[in-house]
DNA sequence: CTTAGGG
DNA sequence: CCCTAAG
């Protein structure tokens, strides 16, 4: 029926000529302009009429009619208000909480030569996730990172402890957990209990030489500051050389709790700027550009110490390596990549691994240091990144010769978790486990240290190397440390190419020093993003789809397992002083959710097409889908494409939700209708203007 | 911000 | 769906 009734308007009937863009003020009363529509001219307003009729459907074309009309738009006008406020509102808030959502994470990768580049996707055990992680992990071999942490101090007081993690660092609520220094703890106190024969050997990876003193680091401190806002940041970093893989998981820290109080950060809603009002998304690039430019000058000027002025500080976590002592300008290779994550700095020397991780169990570790907190310990020895071994015990059982060793627990490399606000506790935990699988699965390896320096020759036994029944029961420690990449490193480099989590490699602008790239990522809610481009993304977010409590996730975690501690949440200032990120779609930039179009949302779109044409998306949304939030224009719009594309193919080859046939023919009429209308139009128009002139 | 298209 | 060039 219906079919024959279109069939008897054809195409006569599109009598709605496209309406003229009108500007955006006019077009935000659209509706009205929509009166202009035909007074029920339209072939579809009449055919929907009747086929409402006859499907007994009541009033399927409100368009038909005068009075419904008026209704329809009054009510759409009214509700365009409302609508505008409640968006207003929601996008502040949204921006708010996702300053405060942002987590401030920089490094810095100089690479030189032999690139390896290993995606996550290689791994096995990491498969795509609900988070949102970079695109792919990559390292480069042979490299050496920096990596900044940048913490966030609210009131000035910053302390400039380089060495100290622990510092009074303000942090804020940040979606990005830095798990620093989370002992791998086998559950319920299990311990790892490896007994070999004195014969066994050791087995280490020799081609772990390059030292990271090749790498000099060029800036140890920057300072950034944030143009308008006077915040500054205090940078500092560290060499990361690949070839040591830091296994650190420091204890989980909730971003505000313990020295945060003044941050204010417990509260998501509350702004964390000393400015006050959150400055508004558009003045994002400004801000950016300024920012980027003072943090370059301050890259150069800052080299030897922060200048600490500035009211807010972001403070660094500051990893030096232990013997580091090169200069910067050896540094200048050309660097291939940045990424999120950043591998953990390591020592390479031999005797700095003594020195380097401490379990954070209080139980004396071989190193004797028995530093106190992990994350104490993390901060105050200078190679954070290393990961170490702790508690490596042995067991002296007199009657054989066998040497038995407990290993109480093993640190884990640092992760970089980035995961949108309202993932779910099950999808954090379900990360973290990928990325700790990622790390454990393939890309580590042991390293043995012993009495102090690194047992290189896997040949030796264990007897040679001195590890016999009867050796000082401190001397033994084991490292985790980053698997060198089997398929790449002809050189046999040993910078081992180190497995991140999470990646974001990008090209930068352009960096103070050549060879060094600092690389930001900001954390962003739901949408994920570490870069500005993140916040649009974050106000987009569609809030209903799946929220979640963010906050109380991290503080379930940390409170479990103690392992969490949330990247410094950088304010909007803060953010504005990351600039030398190009927006590309960050890490943490999710894309959306997949949500198939229902065939009512079909039916309604063809009819909205039909009345309005293919030209006009913003209005076939207002006037189809003004609540669908998730139904953006564009979408819209693209759904129309694949719509038609549908129409044209075979049934056998269309997917998904079957659409009505019905429905795929009044797309490929209107689609043919409109067409015509555009080339007609296009037809008509340069003759006008041609005229004109 | 919207459109229009390519990816 | 995303990304972007254009307008």
């Amino acid at each position: 029926m219906v079919l024959q009734k279109r069939l008897d308007y054809g195409f006569n009937g599109y009598q709605v000529p496209p309406i003229p863009r009108a500007t955006r003020s006019v077009r935000r009363r659209g509706i009205i302009r929509r009166k202009a529509d035909g007074n029920g001219t339209c072939p579809f307003d009449l055919l929907a009429t009747v086929a409402g009729k006859l499907l007994g459907e009541g009033e399927s074309s409100p368009d038909s009619t005068g009075s419904v009309r008026g209704k329809e738009q009054g009510a759409i006008v009214k509700d365009e208000k409302v609508k505008e406020a409640e968006d207003r509102s929601l996008k502040e808030k949204s921006y708010t909480e996702g300053c405060y959502e942002r987590g401030f994470f920089i490094s810095e990768l100089v690479s030189q030569a032999p690139v390896v580049n290993r995606s996550l996707s290689e791994l096995p055990h990491v498969q795509n996730d609900t988070i949102s992680r970079p695109a792919s992990a990559s390292m480069t071999s042979d490299c050496s990172e920096k990596l900044l942490f940048a913490k966030q101090f609210v009131n000035g007081e910053s302390r400039e402890e380089h060495e100290n993690f622990s510092s009074k660092t303000k942090q804020e609520a940040s979606g990005c957990g830095v798990f620093s220094s989370c002992t791998l703890d086998t559950e319920n106190d299990k311990q790892m209990k490896i007994e070999l024969s004195n014969k066994a050997k050791v087995s280490t990876d020799k081609g772990a030489a390059i030292s990271s003193s090749k790498f000099p680091d060029i800036w140890d401190k920057t300072t950034l500051v944030s143009s308008d806002e006077s915040v500054k940041l205090s940078l500092s970093t560290y060499p990361a050389p690949c070839r040591s893989f830091p296994v650190i998981w420091n204890d989980v820290k909730l971003a505000n709790k313990d020295d945060d109080e003044n941050s204010g950060c417990t509260q998501p809603s509350t702004p964390n700027k000393a400015s006050g009002a959150a400055p508004r998304v558009r003045d994002w690039p400004i801000k950016k550009l300024l920012a980027s430019k003072y943090w370059e000058e301050n890259l150069k000027s800052d080299d030897e110490g922060h200048a600490n002025s500035g009211a807010k500080t972001m403070h660094v976590y500051y990893n030096r390596n232990i013997g580091y002592k090169h200069q910067r300008s050896q540094r200048d290779f050309p660097f291939k990549k940045r990424k999120l994550f950043k591998c953990g700095s390591f020592s390479n020397s031999d005797g700095e691994m003594s020195t380097d991780g401490i379990s954070s169990s209080p139980t004396n570790d071989l190193h004797g240091n028995a530093s106190g907190s992990s994350k104490a310990s993390s901060g105050d020895s200078a190679a954070a990144g290393t990961s170490v071994f702790n508690g490596g015990r042995a067991f002296l059982r007199p009657g054989d010769s066998h040497v038995k060793f407990r290993i109480k627990s093993f640190k884990v490399p640092d992760l970089f978790v980035d995961i949108p606000e309202n993932a779910t506790i099950g999808s954090l935990k379900r990360t973290v486990m990928k990325a700790v699988t990622a790390i454990l699965g393939g890309g580590l390896r042991i390293g043995v240290v012993f009495q102090g320096k690194k047992v290189r020759d896997d040949n030796k036994t264990l007897l040679q190397t001195g590890i016999s029944h009867d050796y000082k029961l401190d001397a033994l420690g084991f490292s985790l440390e980053p698997n060198p990449v089997q398929t790449s490193q002809p050189l046999g480099q040993d910078c081992r190419s180190c497995v991140l989590p999470y990646e974001t490699p990008q090209p930068l602008t352009r960096c103070p020093s050549p060879s060094t790239v600092v690389h930001t990522g900001i954390q962003q809610g739901r949408s994920d993003d570490h870069t500005g481009t993140s916040l649009s993304n974050f106000l987009e977010s569609d809030h209903e789809s799946a929220p979640s409590p963010h906050y109380a996730a991290l503080e379930k975690i940390s409170t479990n397992s103690r392992a969490l501690v949330p990247l410094t949440a950088v304010n909007a200032e803060a953010l504005s002083a990351v600039p030398l990120r190009k927006p590309k779609r960050s890490e943490a930039t999710q894309r959306r959710i997949r949500r198939p179009f229902s065939v009512s949302e079909v039916e309604a779109l063809v009819q909205a097409v039909e009345k309005l044409g293919t030209g006009r998306w913003r209005d076939v949304k207002l006037r189809a889908f003004d609540n669908a939030k998730h139904r953006t224009y564009v979408d819209l719009k693209d759904k129309w494409k694949t719509l038609v594309h549908t129409a044209r193919i075979s049934p056998q080859q269309r997917r998904g939700e079957p659409v009505p046939q019905e429905l795929l023919d009044r797309v490929l009429t209107a689609h043919a209708y409109w067409s015509q209308q555009q080339a007609k139009q296009q037809m008509k128009q340069p003759s006008e203007t041609y005229l004109l002139l």
